[in-house]
DNA sequence: TGTTGCATTGCAACTCGTTGCATAGTACGG
DNA sequence: CCGTACTATGCAACGAGTTGCAATGCAACA
């Protein structure tokens, strides 16, 4: 149930309508967190009546009206209150390891070239990370305190990514099929 | 939906009953895929009407009749048939990774107090998998096919491990809160 | 002029998984 | 003897998230 506290920290940064937010899911935060603009939606609705939030309603020529939300002083109570709370570890869950697993009972080569596709949208999501991080954070040392997080968070993609790759790799080494 | 796929992989390798699947799914094959007793028995059901598994009962003196479920034909085609259609990469969903980019927002010392208990999560899950390796394969050069898959699984979790243990380090780095 | 795509919000139905509860016999430690 | 823990199976209610559908009005492209 952290949804809400994702639309909250995104909301922190800058107000936005759900569309706006469905944007940032499909991007910046959605590299951690995924929502579709449906569940934003109807997440935005129980935080107003919760009080979390607030919408105003800004009205467009050419384009359809939109709902600007902005969170509250119970926003961020909220959002300090959840942040002094221990996360859960969340378990990994990961289907294409119970299809390695299962490899003996499975088709092999289609297993293996899935692998192989995966190992190239880690290559391509790492190649994402890396621009990302070149372009908001060209030098390290001089990150402020209240880029940290985001500057964190990407780089938890990063090694995550690598990680991904270097697994790949082994699958295919071991099973003697990396070359191509 | 992958948890009947799951089931049928632990089925493929051994009969169970559902309460077996269950402490399974504490161990080995839920390292990577969780569920709870609940889930299993229901899916269980499912999986018994689509024939992929049938169940006999087994009486047993001093503890209560268990339901052995088996694998049969239909299962297997399953397996296969599943294993030959791609796997969709699932998104990462980490509520910690919210709370790290959202910490000029939350309370610092928490949430990094928060990342200190989680490195030792992965620390001790860690040496667990180290453990594990060691006991069943002593000898990596020596695997068979048929345990390739499982040691390959055993290392991505690994892996996986070792990266969260890095990215915690950089974040009590980033804030200068790694000693203790 | 027709089609595609963007901006914007939302409902309804469904699936997957969690939480809480129930039952029941046995074994073991205090 | 009492409470706790283990073996074993399951139901009911709920919550989170997905999929499918709908409306509207503009801009750009063919």
């Amino acid at each position: 149930m952290a949804l809400e506290h994702a639309i909250l920290v995104s909301l922190a940064e800058k107000t936005a309508s759900g569309y706006d937010l469905a944007r940032r899911f499909d991007a910046s935060i959605g590299h951690f967190w995924k929502a579709s603009h449906q569940q934003i939606y109807k997440v935005l609705g129980r935080m107003e009546s919760d009080k979390w939030v607030e919408a105003h309603l800004v009205e467009q020529s050419g384009r359809p009206d939109k709902k600007v939300y902005a969170i509250t002083g119970e926003g961020r109570d909220e959002l300090l209150r959840w942040s002094s709370t221990p996360t859960p570890i969340e378990p990994t869950r990961s289907e294409i390891a119970v299809k390695v697993r299962g490899l003996p009972f499975g088709d092999r080569e289609a297993v293996l070239s899935d692998v192989r596709t995966r190992r190239e949208a880690h290559v391509a999501q790492l190649a994402y990370y890396e621009a990302s991080a070149a372009k908001h954070y060209p030098d390290p040392s001089a990150i402020g305190e209240d880029e940290l997080g985001a500057y964190l968070v990407l780089r938890a993609g990063f090694m995550q990514e690598q990680t991904g790759i270097a697994w790949c790799d082994e699958i295919l080494q071991a099973f003697g099929a990396d070359e191509r």
